[in-house]
DNA sequence: GCCAACGTTGGC
DNA sequence: GCCAACGTTGGC
């Protein structure tokens, strides 16, 4: 089963959101790059993922969730009030992707990301690669392992 | 708030 | 198809 890794701002999506939500479904909407849109049509349901709160005051990651519908037309783009609005995608022709996910647990404490960079055996994970801007990537089982290590 | 790194756009 | 200009991301 794939594993994944979203970034997200907690000011607009965190963790506790999909707590709070316990049981109930968060669409990942809103993602406007092709190749972490490549990833999202690759996710299937009882996908696990990885929430890894950015540009905030504690930045790494902070719980994981689960894919519970997998790809389907991004309705924002076709909404011009929203900030997700592309005047270039159309019903027949969309372009973005949504899934739908759900809470499965938040980790002990908060793995920071200079945590993350300490640890050997990431070096091919996106996040940690410098100036990488890919916010949906996918996490082998290895890194996946050292990454839950001691949490 | 700064700024390096990156992706996208659009003129040619 | 090149590439400069621009907008955005995201750590610091």
């Amino acid at each position: 089963m794939p594993k994944w890794l979203v970034k997200t701002e907690p000011s607009e999506c965190s963790i506790d959101d999909f707590a709070d939500a316990t049981g109930q479904t968060i669409p990942w909407d809103g993602v406007r790059n092709y190749q972490a849109r490549n990833f999202l049509r690759q996710m299937r349901v009882g996908d696990q993922v990885l929430i890894y709160h950015s540009s905030c005051k504690h930045i790494g990651i902070a719980g994981i969730v689960k894919v519970v519908e997998s790809a389907y037309a991004d309705p924002k783009q076709f909404d011009p009030e929203s900030p997700y609005y592309d005047p270039k995608s159309t019903p027949d022709q969309p372009r973005w992707q949504a899934v739908d996910m759900a809470f499965v647990s938040k980790l002990p404490r908060l793995l920071a990301l200079d945590t993350i960079k300490s640890r050997p055996g990431l070096d091919g994970l996106p996040l940690v690669k410098k100036g990488n801007r890919l916010s949906v990537m996918p996490v082998t089982e290895d890194q996946w392992a050292i990454l839950l290590a001691d949490n």
